[in-house]
DNA sequence: GCGTACGATTGAATCGTTTCAAACGATAGG
DNA sequence: CCTATCGTTTGAAACGATTCAATCGTACGC
């Protein structure tokens, strides 16, 4: 059924050797005979057969990356900044997406394996980083994203959440207030875990200042919103004057409640500040104050650390960005 | 360097072709001898070669989705939607990015054909359209997503975008305006001229009533943000008092525009409707109505479709979903 | 004790591309 | 006229998993 280098060879009267040739070197074939082949090739409509390319090569033309949510903005900033960098170099990027769940990590890491990709980017549960030490053992690079490895460990790109956090907390505290809820979850992520860290090491330094914890089962709009029931409907001395959202969404999603539901005026009855800087943090019903990360510099820094890894040339190296602080209404006096 | 079947073969001493059944099928296979190859495959580390796998069986598990913009969340959860339904079928998603450039998609359609995808779910431009007929006459089934086929050419999954923009319209006309702005663009693209032509048709059954059309270059909210700052810059008697734009994203760029920098009041100065009503519409400056599509929903029907015509049973079907019109602050009287 | 039937196992053939040592043919130099 | 050289072309071997017809061994019936 389908056309294969041997029928282009039969009809343009050469071997097979010849036509594989004018694929891949050009210019060791005469120019009539590319000229010949190339016709044929479009006369039987014949299509390369990437399986048996990549059999004979031993390895893919693909690089697979892990993230936690590609409902998240963030991600997909990242997975774009890796996919134009990879293309640059002629590869292609395997989204997957875990959910933060490690079955589902788990069985994204087993298909890229069989797949011989290039390389594995991901941000990794923690539940599942004996098994990337297996994988790397047996040959696959992988490089840490948004999670700082161990030195001598991986390779990784991250930006410091603790850092990030500490940031967040700070400006709110700087703008006078003391009773600071935080809205994150689940609290095993450790992007969340440290951001609260830095979170109450600013709070730490401030008397009279104090933090409480909201979890949340996942960091979506959906969860900011309930977390922001609960927090409206106390009463006005019990309530915190201010929230730190673990990201963007999650407090998208307590300004929904906040003021739709809770007819608080935001900042005057509660500062919000949230963690990412999306697009839509800009324009939400109160422009977010937000921490921002550099998100596309992320991903092509991980192909870029990878490719050194694949090509045996530098050691493992782990990249840490600093975020920043952007200021906006929702944290203005 | 690698494992391979006859090396795990070998540590089990039983031949490859057992080795091959314990893998694909058990029950085939002595449990004893089951066991065996089992404890070799995990000894030796063995992983499945996927392209060998794939050659051997001619096709892959894995479908392609060419979409027009992966920022855009309404493809994203079209992504998901296809994704969680193929996943049920064990098939794994590949997803292209054309950012509406037919350079790119056709070097994705060239990508997915080489790799020998089981069928591929596109937004299709107009100027690959005999492209995409040729795949599908080698061999490749194809359904076009989020975009009506001409019955009898492709199976499809769409929602009618002329409905659409006509219920966006008729909303705002209901709502006492007159001067209608339509933002959108390219005006090449279906979706988006399919909107302006249910604009043009609601607004024409209403005497008084102008629509105006500001092209854009993308539809994003950079682009939207433009647009804006061209509305905002009018004379009021020269500015219209209602705006329609193409996608929700290009409304949050409007809303910025509009807003931060005319100071005007959204719905009292500038009514706004958006398309697409993804999750951020309900949380923005100003809560914006949008037209609602089932995105997931298409997602996962364009599979059904798709497999049902990978396997010959069932003819091709155009399926036609109906939006919904979605009414927030950004229109209210 | 012999033949049969059945479950388990074998291993050569196959998928389609790429590689590379060898062969080929034409040209130039001695 | 022979040889060396150079640019082209050749075709068999290899990549690794799967398939399937053939073989093996055992248990059972007669």
């Amino acid at each position: 059924m389908t056309v294969s280098v041997r029928d282009v060879a039969a009809a343009a009267s050469v071997s097979v050797g010849t036509v594989s040739n004018v694929l891949n070197h050009p210019d060791k074939v005469a120019p009539a005979t590319v000229e010949r082949v190339l016709s044929a090739i479009e006369e039987l409509g014949f299509v390369r057969n990437d399986a048996a390319r990549q059999l004979r090569a031993g390895i893919s033309r693909s690089i697979g990356l892990v993230v936690l949510d590609v409902r998240n903005p963030f991600f997909t900033e990242v997975a774009r900044g890796a996919e134009d960098r990879a293309a640059e170099e002629g590869l292609t990027v395997l989204l997957g997406n875990s959910g933060a769940d490690s079955a589902r990590e788990a069985a994204y890491l087993d298909l890229f394996e069989e797949r011989r990709v290039h390389g594995l980017l991901i941000t990794p549960l923690d539940e599942e980083l004996a098994r990337l030490e297996r994988l790397r053992h047996r040959g696959t690079p992988v490089v840490l994203v948004d999670r700082q490895a161990l030195p001598g460990s991986f390779s990784s790109v991250a930006v410091d959440d603790v850092a990030g956090g500490f940031l967040a907390a700070r400006h709110l505290l700087e703008r006078g207030r003391r009773r600071i809820a935080f809205v994150g979850g689940p609290l095993g992520i450790r992007q969340v875990s440290d951001r609260l860290k830095g979170a109450r090491r600013a709070v730490a330094k401030v008397a009279g200042a104090a933090i409480e914890v909201f979890p949340t089962e996942s960091p979506t709009v959906l969860e900011g919103r309930t977390a922001g029931e609960v927090l409206q409907a106390r009463a006005p001395a019990e309530r915190p004057d201010a929230v730190f959202a673990a990201n963007d969404l999650l407090a998208t999603g307590l300004l929904q409640a906040l003021i739709l539901r809770g007819k608080l005026r935001i900042p005057e009855d509660i500062a919000l500040i949230g963690y990412d800087d999306i697009d839509f943090a800009a324009s939400a019903i109160v422009p977010l104050s937000s921490i921002r990360q550099p998100a596309a510099l992320l991903g092509q820094t991980a192909v870029d650390l990878l490719l050194r890894e694949a090509s045996g040339r530098g050691a493992k190296e782990q990249v840490v960005f600093r975020p920043e602080l952007v200021e906006r209404a929702s944290t203005q006096a």
